[in-house]
DNA sequence: AGGTTACGTAAGCGGTGACTTACGCAGATC
DNA sequence: GATCTGCGTAAGTCACCGCTTACGTAACCT
């Protein structure tokens, strides 16, 4: 769902066709992407144009640079730890 | 879970003790993170002491980068055809 | 106005995943 | 050898998640 709205805004008929699912449960889908902020919408007609949010997208990003660092820098220092025990037996 | 892990190494009982899951559930999820090469085990006398596994952590990482990459390429690439078809109107 | 298209939503259902309890087993301690 | 500790695993239960079907609605078309 996520990587074929990278390509572009697309219609949820569009998302849908191709998919191995039926248009509704992508609706449902699109609504919880959109509740996180991963995706907009706007109305074009009858149809209903979705794209990725950027906002989101940076929130999620940030997130896990900041994982990343605590997972890093946590097990930069219990390796240490471990070398020194190490070193004093 | 994993965020004890990256202090450093934990028994399953240390673990287990101040979550709200039984043992046997940490168990378990150790198990699909051993799966995943998230996580290692040693044997220590009737313990077992469990840390992470950076192997794993770095295909997680390596994952997470390409995926970043291709997305902002997309994204960028939509956002140009977007302007363009933008201008001509 | 009537019909069509494209969509969201409610209702209902099945499968799955996470948990708990119960049990078995290896290692330590005496 | 007996017992205790720490753990993994099997079996069973239950809540939740994702799907489908059915229906209602707004926008376009003629």
């Amino acid at each position: 769902m996520f990587k074929r709205l990278r390509a572009g805004a697309r219609s949820v008929g569009e998302i849908a066709k191709g998919m191995d699912v039926s248009r509704p449960a992508v609706s449902q889908h699109l609504r919880v992407l959109k509740e996180a902020r991963l995706v907009t919408d706007r109305a074009e007609g009858t149809r209903r144009l979705y794209a990725v949010d950027t906002t989101g997208l940076d929130e999620v990003r940030k997130w896990l640079d900041g994982f990343w660092d605590e997972t890093l820098a946590a097990f930069k220092t219990a390796a240490e730890r471990e070398a020194a025990r190490e070193r004093t037996r």
